[in-house]
RNA sequence: GGUGCAAGCCGACCUGUCGCCCAGCAACUAUUGCAGGGAGGAAAGUCCGGGCAACAUAGAGCACCAUACUUCCUAACGGGAAGGGGCCUUCCUGGCGACGGAAAGGUUACAGACAGUGCCACAGAAAAUAUACCGCCCCGACCCCGAUUUUUCGGAGCCGGGGUAAGGGUGAAAAGGUGGGGUAAGAGCCCACCGGCCUGAUGGCGACAUCAGGUGCAGGGCAAACCUUAUGGGUUGAAAGAUCAAAUAGGCCUCGGAUCAAGGGCUGCUCGUCCGAAUCUCCAUGCUUCAAGGCUGGAGAUAUCCGGGGUGGGUAGAUCGAUAGACCCCUACGUGAGGACAGGGCUAGAUAAAUGACAGGUACCUCCGAGCAUCCGGAUGCAUUCCGGCUAUAGGGCGCGGAGGUACAGAACCCGGCUUACAGGCUUGCACCUUUU
RNA sequence: CGGGGUGUAGCGCAGCCAGGUAGCGUACUUGCAUGGGGUGCAAGGGGUCGUGGGUUCAAAUCCCGCCACCCCGA
């Protein structure tokens, strides 16, 4: 199973992540708003993770929180590529104000990529 | 042994599984294997200084901003070190007193207030030009009282003229202070001392200190009020700046092909045919001009579409900038901040942004639980230890078990400082307390 | 990365440059007026001036350091 997560999986040109927030389809499910857009010509999903500034002041909690999603991600993006469908430009954007564990944002997660699964 | 202060240092560790970033070697090619490196003392705040880069730049002045005892450290600084002066506290000491001397500790943004302007609420006579209210004193007129025969003398009141700055509820601050002389009353008016100011000498690199002489002493505070003086500052910041550059559209040049031009005539319309302006380039045996250029004549091109080739700018993107440096350790030297020579050592480099997640164990801290010794006397030079006696609470000590916690905080071009945050621990020095000798 | 601003009564703001009394509107309390309410009138209470230092006789105001919030440029 490919627990891996490379750079080629992680949303990182400028032009995708500006056109994921202008025509992406989002959903909320606490604490995460989640902005997907189906995109056939790439090879692999690409994720990006966002933490805001103004909800999380410190920038050690901020890291953290992120490396906890993107460690969740990674576990269980096997359920994405499970069933056979076009590639998306998926965003995790954490809403809430206060840090979470790492068991917790793994539920979430779960559920998070679920909905996204269900959602086609 | 404990407490406090100061300085310096550390600031969790180990194992396993999975994962991320960098660069190396090998296989061999877009992957795999092997070994390696991967946050801080503040990476933070962004308060100063510098390197670096681009642009600008005759010289001087003005404006604006910053700094401000001296000397030094430093690449530089608004940072730091040492020293000087001021102020405060404690203790000792001299003097009638004002106040002086000595020691220790703390603190200090500490140039200039006889360059100028401004401000000093309330209270107070007065807040900075003292020349002014009450008061004090002198002289003169009037009136009253007492002594006296009158003259005259003494006292009180009021008016006028003058002398004073001793005293005056105040206030943060009151016009040099204390003691004495002096005077009608007073006053640096005079004297002594203290404090100022000026000049000189000596010591010190200097801030300044000490001594000597002179001067009766033109006079408060605030420049973190404006300001003056001196010194410094070109502007903008790595999203600075440099290089390469896909696709698409468009610019320019060129080649090939096709259609063929504004306007007018022939015509009812299309096709066809004829005339043909303007612009650019080239040529000339022409004319004009010193020349440039202009005029004249001739030749060629122009617009649209399609296809091929070339080229400049530049977007996405990529690379450099960008990680070895005013580096660290160790010294000689220096009171210290610092700091050579020689030797040794280290080296994060991402870019929608790596350094992590989970599990187990160890260490430290806090709390809880039960347990052990605790006190007194004797033996020994003391501790340890041994023996005997008494047991109730609280506290601390020791190991055991359980639970919880492990600070502040995340590089983004790089350095030097400053400021702020920080669980716990270690080392050194100083001060105080206790025990033993 | 760089630049600027704000913090004063429950709320919204003056006062700060030029230091000496903290004030305005609204809200609150009490009284009057009304049969009662609203409105109106009168009186009153309520402030560590964000925080810690410094300058000054005296600081909301001047200077320095922190904290929180907001805005702007790229």
């Amino acid at each position: 199973m490919d627990v891996k997560f490379p750079k080629t999986e992680r949303l990182h040109s400028r032009k995708l992540i500006k056109e994921l927030f202008e025509k992406g389809s989002s959903f909320f499910l606490y604490p995460f708003k989640v902005i997907c857009l189906p995109y056939p010509s790439i090879e692999t999903n690409q994720v990006l993770i966002s933490v805001s500034k103004k909800k999380i002041r410190k920038a050690v909690c901020r890291n953290l929180v992120k490396r906890r999603i993107k460690e969740a991600y990674r576990l269980n993006k096997h359920l994405l590529q499970a069933n056979k469908q076009d590639k998306q430009l998926i965003a995790f954007v954490y809403v809430s104000s206060d840090s979470m564990g790492f068991d917790e944002i793994q539920i979430k997660i779960r559920k998070c990529l679920n909905r996204i699964i269900n959602k086609k």
